[in-house]
DNA sequence: GCGACAG
DNA sequence: ATCTTGTCGC
């Protein structure tokens, strides 16, 4: 039984609160499959500009085999709770990403999210939150830092890492997932080790900037969201 | 007090 | 996150 203020907290000192209870519960040792054959990529997609304020979160489900290809898809909308305040974006995104994850037809063994797990203020960024809420391995696929900084020198080349530190802790690994562009900081969510979610974030990568759970939730909620522009248009 | 600040 | 065409580079 999660406590609701875990999902939705009246205030932001509840929300603070349900943080550090979700951040002591989270593993950072890997407890999962040998090779997770069945994961899911969720990303939210905010609404238009001068459109009222709604999140529509998209989850993708791949197999080990045929990863370009979703076996099955879910879709999640409405009005959030919660305005994007740097720090709690998992109490604006959560309760969507798990109507979305509902929708699939079986439990993933891990999740890829876009978004911080522990690299964040109270250890306790989005991908935690999914992660011990729905006790599944997670991990965060963040495009950008919240806290902490790049140490040492992040090679050009594809693979290169380095680690990302805040108070003297690695918090994340920064990762050239692909030549020539922009880090992709790779946190432990829960149940997975940091090391061992750089691995699988290599390991699903195809070609592109983002791991490919990840990369196509980001492209199928876009495409969701643009189709309920011109349905909306069309009425 | 000031600056930083996932999506 | 979103607003947006062309453009520079592999």
């Amino acid at each position: 039984m999660t406590p609701e203020d875990w999902i939705r907290p009246a205030h932001l000192d509840a929300a603070r609160k349900a943080q550090h209870e979700i951040a002591a519960r989270a593993e950072t040792a890997d407890r999962l499959p040998e090779a997770p054959a069945l994961v899911a990529g969720v990303d939210c997609a905010g609404a238009a500009r001068g459109a009222p304020d709604r999140v529509r979160a998209m989850a993708v489900l791949l197999g080990a085999e045929a990863r370009s290809r979703p076996l099955a898809t879910g879709l999640a909308e409405g009005v959030p709770a919660f305005p994007y305040i740097p720090g709690f974006l998992g109490f604006r995104e959560v309760p969507f990403v798990l109507e979305a994850l509902a929708k699939l037809p079986q439990r993933p063994e891990l999740i890829l999210v876009d978004g911080h797990g522990v690299s964040h203020p109270r250890g306790c960024g989005i991908a935690t939150h999914l992660g011990v809420v729905l006790d599944l391995p997670s991990i965060g696929v963040a495009k950008s830092v919240l806290v902490g900084r790049v140490e040492g020198e992040l090679g050009l080349e594809a693979g290169s890492t380095a680690p990302l530190v805040w108070k003297g802790r690695r918090i994340a690994t920064a990762l050239r997932s692909k030549r020539g562009v922009q880090p992709l900081f790779i946190s432990t969510g829960h149940r997975v080790s940091q090391d061992r979610a750089v691995r699988l974030v290599t390991e699903w990568l195809a070609g592109y900037r983002l791991p490919e759970p990840t990369r196509l939730a980001d492209k199928l909620a876009g495409e969701a969201r643009l189709a309920a522009k011109e349905g909306a248009t069309l009425l």
